[in-house]
DNA sequence: CTGTATTCTGACCGGATGTTCAAGTTTTTG
DNA sequence: CAAAAACTTGAACATCCGGTCAGAATACAG
């Protein structure tokens, strides 16, 4: 309630609690990303986190709370990951960024993009509400940002919205159903070398449809 | 009713049998689409088929045997409705005809592709041994034929693996991701119309990285 | 140290859910 | 028609799970 501002006893003050939260953020978004999110029981978290069941519930009035945290916390996560585009840097060096920083989530936070998955095909209201207020802006401006360039001749002219989302399902799924892809990769784990394959066919197969590398 | 000759006993005899669980399978298949799979009651199939709770257990011994159904159910109308590269044919027919009746598949059924990225991403065993058993014979021989045209100066060189991978991605996201993909187009519902944009887009993308479509 | 706020936790509760069962009804068979 | 097989179904059961709560333990303030 009152955060005394005199000293850093504000930090004291919300030391074990912030901890604590973070441990259970954490700890949920690798069960349910494992278990899915109605298969995840509060008691699995609390074990696993090491803490009795009530104290996740002292924390995180309901499961539903619990779940809503844990996906503002992974879209926060992304939103401070990815990069903008920036418009003098042109079409060529933006996309092979771009694609590159979204191949790099799917593999070292795979986690995220699973529960984000699953709590988009269940369309869990807090998410679709999400992308609602915030990517489609997003989009706006990237749209505009293409027009311009395919204004300059920087490239072909394209069909952003589908751009979006193709980009963005080639990039997830090497996280989402990296089940999958490891058996027809017939590998026991994803390596780097295999998302470096992936970034360079994405990269090139995008670059391609928008006119920009050559043949 | 009985739609029956004396004969054919066989066919009387499993008739209600068949019936039934015709009925129960695609009630059930609709519900995990909607509901996901965990959070599908056994209750809810039962209701929304017309059917007393017991009736669904005295067909499917256990929820998890029901599933394994449907997804069986699910992996063979797919395997029926995609159908095999043509060699003579060449790339640009057969890869076209393929994206385009993988997203016939997610404008026409998109419950059964659903059902199936949940029980995927939820690593489902059965998926899994099912992906084992029979896609990567059939990766196999796709990547023979592609070799093969590749060697006839048809198509460039590409990395098959990724090229399915990202081939499924991009058809089944418009089916297992309609919802963001609703908000994105700024649509009530997807239209043929939007399946055919993303037809488009898709198609020329991968001939292009093929070598095959001129720029 | 004393009092207050915060955190911890075992025990419990109400409700929902998968599954079983036994007694019924209908269909098939001979 | 009569016996057998297949199907139906209401009711009950055992289990599990999210959530509550009261009181103990701990941290903090003055």
């Amino acid at each position: 309630m009152s955060e005394s501002p005199k000293r850093s006893k504000n930090q004291l003050k919300t030391h074990i609690r912030a901890q604590n939260q973070a441990l259970i953020l954490e700890t949920a978004e690798r069960i349910f990303a494992r278990q899915g999110l109605a298969r995840t029981t509060t008691q699995m978290i609390a074990d696993e986190a090491g803490l009795p069941k009530a104290n996740i519930h002292y924390y995180y009035r309901s499961k539903k709370d619990l779940l809503e945290a844990v996906l503002e916390r992974i879209l926060q996560l992304w939103l401070d990951s990815v990069s903008q585009f920036s418009e003098e840097l042109g079409p060529r060096h933006n996309l092979t960024r771009y694609i590159s920083e979204k191949l790099d989530q799917s593999r070292l936070n795979p986690s995220a993009s699973k529960v984000f998955a699953m709590a988009l095909i269940g369309e869990e209201p807090f998410v679709l509400e999400f992308l609602r207020r915030f990517f489609v802006d997003e989009l706006q401006k990237e749209k505009q940002t293409l027009d311009r360039w395919v204004e300059q001749g920087l490239m072909k002219p394209v069909p952003v919205e589908h751009l979006f989302i193709t980009i963005w399902a080639m990039t997830q799924t090497y996280a989402d159903f990296d089940g999958q892809v490891k058996v027809l990769l017939q590998k026991e784990q994803l390596e780097e070398s295999d998302f470096d394959d992936a970034k360079q066919f994405i990269t090139r197969m995008i670059l391609l449809s928008c006119g920009i590398e050559e043949v």
